[in-house]
DNA sequence: TCAGATAAAATCGCGC
DNA sequence: GCGCGATTTTATCTGA
């Protein structure tokens, strides 16, 4: 029910639709914050490239830890074969 | 004060960094929930593909729409040249 | 052959730079092409700004026009599932 | 003449938005040529950003050569007050 | 000098 | 599972 003689639910696809303005909303609205809190940054004398490059570097050694924790998950795993 | 031998205000930049760190995991999160909204979608039978130019397209509209109200404001601007 | 001991062709490199700095100073000379309209159009009366906006609203119609054109290519794929 | 009831010259404006228009296009050209070029040139095993490195150090030397040149001039045009 | 636009690189999901 | 294509993010560049 509720399809159209397009055999498209419209009702359905407005409401994902509208699901995800309003998160792409958001996301943009902290897109904003970041930026806003890069140029506060800049206003007290340090290099928002600088910055960046700290929160990449940072990220990425993250994502090193990550990895090493699942690894390790997978080993544990690997001798509890019980 | 608080600066160390290098000039640099280390306490501040964390703050700063951890900020930021902050405002982005939220704004991966929310990314990956508008990508669930996507599979959800797909899910129920939508081409996640039209979806997107969908939310594109209006996304554009209402960007023009912006567009022409700033130009509005130019030509309004223009002829109070007093 | 053509290497030197860095293993880099220098002479091929040399050409790639040639030619993209032949092309970025074309580039460059037409973007100064544009000021001077710019300018001239300013020297008959014509605000700068007014005219630049309504060059991007154009330019905007005419990607919209694109975005509609590839929807409407999207729907045609997607009723076409044979 | 040739002026609307609002006091613009709308065909003038018009030639002026062509004009725009068409160089714009041609410098969107030639930077898809440039992309182009650089895309050549990873095919033959360079790496692109370091050859966009390389340009942009010459651009730079260029520039500072340039300076000295009207920095030249300058000091002849000084020791010429005749 | 800085914001905004533009383009390049990295990332991620999808299909084979 | 991997390459391809699309999207997102980063960096460069131009104009105000």
């Amino acid at each position: 029910m509720n399809e159209g003689h397009n055999g498209v639910n419209g009702a359905q696809l407005q409401a994902f639709i509208d699901r995800i303005e309003k998160m792409e909303e958001e996301k943009s609205t902290i897109g904003a914050d970041i930026r806003d809190i890069y140029a506060e940054a800049r206003g007290t004398g340090f290099d928002p490239k600088i910055i960046r490059k700290v929160v990449a570097l940072r990220k990425q050694e993250k994502s090193k830890r990550d990895e090493e924790a699942a690894m390790l998950d997978l080993y544990l795993a690997a001798i509890s074969n019980d």
